[in-house]
Formats: C-alpha cells, sequence, structure tokens
DNA sequence: CCGGGTGCGGCAAGCGCTTGCGCTAGGGTT
DNA sequence: AACCCTAGCGCAAGCGCTTGCCGCACCCGG
C-alpha cells in the first residue's frame, strides 16, 4: 500500500504533524530531526498525497484550461505553452474541449471549476452578457477575449491587419474579399472591425462573406463564393479557413499568389507547409498561454480585488508565398499608391521562409 | 461560501449521511425524502466538492494522459477523442507534454498518477527495460506501443506499409527511401520492420536515412539526404517529416508526385491542405484514443488481473498527390510489376480528394 | 400475540493532510 | 536567582464526503 504521513511518523518515532511540517515547511522543526524525516521518508517512497492535502489547503494545484478545438492548429501551442508554464509552477492543467459549442463552455466550467485553483478560458464563444458568470465560478483568465473587469489576455489584431492591407495596396489590390469567422466571434468583430477601418483608410473595397466555422472544410466552402465576388485578394478569418480556400483554388487551376492572394489569420505551423507559403499574420499564442499561467497563478494568492490586468500583445503580418501583385497589373501611379503614403503605422511586414 | 452536505442536512433537518445518499446512492433512501432533498439542494445550488469525495471514496474522476508533443499534428486528434470519451463518463483529463524527452516520461507519470485514477501514455518513448515501471504506479493503458503485461492498443503498420511499397512498386518505383524517426521509437522500429519485409517481397532496394526527430525542420533536413540517396521515392517517418521533406524539394524546384514520390504516415489533416496534397498512411488515431479510454476504466472497476487485453488497429494507405510514376518511366512489363502478382495482401488502397 | 424481516435513517469512523494552539525545556536577560 | 522568550514538538480539530453498522418502526406470517 501507499505509505502515508502516518507511517513515517510511527518509523520515526515522532508525531504525525512533525513529520508534515518536515516534509512541507522544513524551517518550522529542527535541523536534525528534519533530516531524519526526510531521508526515512525517502526511503519509504514517501509522495504526498495531493488529494488530501488539497482537501485540507482549499488548493488543489490544477488549473482548468479550456478551448474550443483541440483540432485547430491555432491551439496547440498555446495548450502546450501553457502546460509547460503551469509545470513549472508545480501546476497541472485540467483540459477541456467545448467542440466550439458556446453552450456547453459554461457547464464545463462549472464542473471544472470544483476541482481547480483557477480557470484559463482560451478564446471563449459565450455570449457576452453570459462571461460574468464565469467570473463567478472561480478566479479565471480570459484569453483572447476581453472581459469587463476579469483579467484578460487579448490580442491586438489591428496591427497586423493594417499591415496586411497595406501590403495588398503595396501589391495593387483594391478589392478585397474577407471571409468571417464564426457568427458570435468576439476575435471575428474585432479583426472585422480593424479591417474596415484599414479599408476606409485605403479606400479599398470591402466584401464581406460568412460566416464561417474555423476550419478547413469552409474554407474550401468559401472558395466559390470568393471566386463569385471578383476580389483579387482575400483576407480569412484564420489560417484553417484559408488553407481550405487555397486547395480548392488550386483545384480550380487558380494559382494562389498571382491570381489570386490568400492571407490568413494565427501563422499557425500549417502557414510554413502549405503551397504556396500563407502569409498570415503572427498572432502570439504561446506567449499568450504563458502569460495567462503567470497571471492567474499571481492572482491566485494576491489579494483579490486589486485592478484585473489586462495585457494586450501585437500582431504582425508575415509574408510568404500566398500573396503577390494584383492579377490585372498596372502601372503604379503616385494616385494609386497615394493611400499608403498617408498610413501612420511603419511598415513592419518581415519576409520569411517562402 | 460554498454549500456542503451539512448545510443541506441542516436545511431539511436530516442527517448529513441521509443527504449524501440521497444524492449519490438514490435508491437507498425513501422517495419522499430523497425528493426533498434533491430539491432544496438544487436550490441551494449544492454541487459535490470532487476533492472531498476523491479522498474519501479514493477515485478521482481524473485520468492522466501524456503525450509526447501536443504541437505534433498527430497527437490532437488522439487528445481531443479522449477528451471527449472521458467527458462522457464524467471523467476530466489531465494533461501532459513530455516535449518529446523519454526521461520526463516517468517524471511526469509519478507526479500525476497521485492525482489520477489512470493514466494514458501515448506514444511513450521511454526504453523498453524501464516500461514497466509505470505499470506500478497506477492503471495504465499504453497506445502505440505494445507492453508486455499491460493493456496496449496498438497500431499495426504492417498492411499500411505493404500498401504503400505496393503503390509505389505498381508506380514503377525499384529504390526507395526511408527516413527514419527518433532512434529510439517503437513505432519506428515497427515501421522499418515492416517496410524492410514488404521491400524484400517486392525486390525493391530500401535506403535507411535518420533518426530524425518528428518535425518539419527534420524533413527540411533530410531532403537533401534524399536527393543524394538516388531513391525515386520516399516514405517519412511521419507526416511532419514528409511535409518539411515537400517543402525543401519544392524549394529545389522538384516536382513532388512526379519528379520524386513522397509517402508520410498518420494521415494527419495537414495531409490535405499541402501542396501536393500527401499520400499518407492512414493512422487511427481517435479511434486508439477512445478505445484506451474505454480499457482504462473498464480496467478501473475490474477484478484486476484479468488478462490485459491488446487492441490493435489497422492502417491503410491514402493515395493523394504526392505519389507519381516513377520518372524514368519505362514500359511495365509483366515481369516488373510480378512480384505484386505474389503479394497476398489484398490492395486496399483508397484514392481520396488529391 | 409474538418473532423476525425489511426499509430508512443516524452515528461515527475514517480518507491523508494541514495548522492553530499549548506545552516543555533551554538559554538569555536583568 | 527569578523571569521571560523562543525554538521545537505534539494534540487535535478540522477539510467535505462516503459507508459500515446499528437502531428503530413497521409489517408480515405463524
Amino acid at each position: 500500500m501507499r505509505v502515508t504521513l502516518a507511517d513515517i511518523a510511527k518509523a520515526c518515532e515522532t508525531s504525525l504533524s512533525t513529520v508534515s511540517r518536515a516534509l512541507s515547511d522544513p524551517d518550522k522543526v529542527n535541523p536534525q530531526t528534519r533530516e531524519r524525516i526526510q531521508r526515512v521518508a525517502r526511503e519509504m517512497g514517501y509522495m504526498t498525497n495531493p488529494i488530501a492535502r488539497a482537501l485540507a489547503v482549499g488548493r488543489t494545484g490544477v488549473i482548468g484550461l479550456i478551448v474550443p478545438d483541440i483540432a485547430n492548429p491555432f491551439f496547440p501551442p498555446i495548450i502546450k505553452a501553457v502546460q509547460a508554464r503551469a509545470g513549472r509552477k508545480d501546476t497541472a492543467v485540467l483540459l477541456a474541449d467545448t467542440d466550439e459549442h458556446a453552450a456547453d463552455e459554461l457547464e464545463r466550467a462549472r464542473v471544472l471549476s470544483k476541482q481547480v485553483d483557477g480557470l484559463i478560458m482560451v478564446s471563449p464563444r459565450t455570449p457576452e452578457d453570459r462571461l460574468a458568470e464565469f467570473v463567478q465560478l472561480a478566479p479565471v483568465v480570459f484569453v483572447n477575449r476581453q472581459v469587463e473587469g476579469a483579467p484578460s489576455i487579448i490580442i491586438d489584431n489591428s496591427d497586423g491587419i493594417t499591415q496586411a492591407v497595406q501590403h495588398l495596396v503595396a501589391l495593387g489590390h483594391r478589392r478585397i474579399c474577407y471571409l468571417n469567422g464564426p457568427r458570435r466571434s468576439w476575435s471575428n468583430d474585432r479583426r472585422r472591425a480593424a479591417l474596415k477601418e484599414a479599408c476606409a483608410k485605403y479606400s479599398v473595397e470591402l466584401i464581406e462573406l460568412g460566416p464561417f466555422e474555423p476550419q478547413v472544410q469552409a474554407g474550401v466552402h468559401a472558395a466559390d463564393l470568393v471566386q463569385a465576388s471578383g476580389a483579387t485578394a482575400v483576407i480569412a478569418y484564420d489560417d484553417q479557413i484559408a488553407l481550405g480556400l487555397m486547395a480548392r483554388l488550386a483545384e480550380h487551376r487558380l494559382q494562389v499568389g498571382r491570381d489570386i492572394s490568400v492571407i490568413g489569420i494565427d501563422d499557425s505551423p500549417m502557414s510554413d507547409v502549405a503551397y504556396p507559403t500563407l502569409t498570415s499574420i503572427h498572432v502570439p499564442g504561446a506567449e499568450a498561454g504563458a502569460v495567462a499561467v503567470d497571471i492567474l497563478l499571481a492572482q491566485l494568492d494576491a489579494d483579490d480585488a486589486d485592478p484585473a490586468p489586462v495585457v494586450q500583445l501585437e500582431t504582425r503580418l508575415v509574408i510568404r508565398g500566398s500573396t503577390g501583385p494584383a492579377p490585372t497589373q498596372r502601372l503604379v501611379t503616385t494616385e494609386s499608391i497615394g493611400p499608403l503614403l498617408g498610413g501612420e503605422i511603419p511598415s513592419r511586414a518581415t519576409r520569411r521562409t517562402d
């Protein structure tokens, strides 16, 4: 059977509480006895029972992580980062996937909240007005969604999107298409808003399609609509959609990067190996995950009621092979490039392996 | 504060134990009182405290899942399947990623084992002789690795690999290259063995390269070696490597599917969106995950010491765009196709969207 | 009319750990 | 020499739940 504190106490002919202290609060006990106890504990192969400890101290050493879809390549890096960061702080991660069902999020959170110290909600799809309920449940930090009064780590799409539009404008595109993400997605709203603004600024015509689920299949579906739209460039809600789109366009013998330009969002690992490689807006998911853990853990042993931190991460365009000059190539005149010159945000677009 | 059984007992003017029973063992208590208690519990918003329960019954309702690398697209579908299946049985999943470090696996397992009812080890990299230690720790089922005396759900590569070789032979390839996976990978050994056998059977020359880590970058690295090898077709340890390989070959202006054929293993979601789409051996990861949960949970409340089940899942070749006729195309004579005719395993290769 | 079921409910002993409090003995202070 | 302080340790009360066991009514058959 498993060795308990009591076993060790017996072996050491001391009291259970001394053993407990020797192991978990070492300087409350005489160095000699401490050594002895620790040695015996090691010899007996003692490992503290986290369940019992949790019950006693009211802390589990586990945090819950809820994501919409593990299979979406945007999330694994986040999960991994959370995992890694938590692990380094002796914290385990309870994972839940809601399969993109907004309604399940609260349910999962409710269940998890009882067995974890805190929750990290990544890209929650729950409608605005019910978001507050999460906060009641347990300490929670939101990733990729700003929530009033709760710590949120959000991603500012505007830089990346502005860069994307600049990039397209510079390439001569004047009519671009946006493939919307899920209907009530907060990210989608933000991206769309940023895009509208950038398009207005550069006098680019914006055509909206969708909503689409963030899945390859949706992109495939979108492809035909895109072709009908007459746009020369398209920005997709995420890489998944962009990839599906590209695959389908290729089937139609359209050469992406020449006949039509495609930009994704997320800069997921797949961007590099797709063909052509996918120009994408880099979203720092891993950083977000790591920061989320830090904030959550800090929040746990802080006197609550200090201001909920909101950290904002930046995005940037990563140019690869899927974007190129607009097909009806015309001479670049001062007039056509004019809008660009008015831009305030400096182009930080970077070119990577393509 | 949180409502406990005691609170409800007080409210109902009954004893704590009756409340407990009414809630978790309903037919041990009179229907009337039961109803009343359940109603009050609901009204008071009671939720049983899983920690306390776990301490009392010695079961946590949590299982541990250890995978080598969440970022490898082979794993998310498995994780997701485990998640989903466990969820349906009121079980949560504690996830750990070992970053491909074999040595960490035992360590993580040891820690997790204290707070879970059982463990699922996916594609463990731990060397053979230490595998037994996992079994001591907790009920465990292995996925994608056969372990003596422990429930294992393994994937039989031979069918898929035989199909792959047949496929290549039919296309006229006579000299194929295998990119080995990690040095001490069990899967790699199996794949390699199956491949050797198939190649011998069809008198195909087999060139081995590697080992390589299962990452895109490794495939990029492999590309140059492959070109030097003079092989007309290559089978990679996994899709990641295959994708990196293809990307690099494309950079060198080699047209995959025409100048050289590439086959991956895993049939990960990326196979469909790569260019060209990747011919790959389908590995039923999701099924494996689901079955693993079933077996583990069954194992938990079975009289142990009944035989450790070993379930074997099959693989099959999914043909897409990355394979084509060998470049030095010659007439297919009876002689050159001869070896194929001797094959016992019927070709179940399926052609999907490519 | 009485013995023995049977159906319900309560008591209390845990599960393994933490921690406030009190006791003791030794050393320092004045 | 009387006093206080402190370091070190033990006692015991929980944390919230489960569950074996016992007692009590009540009902049945004999």
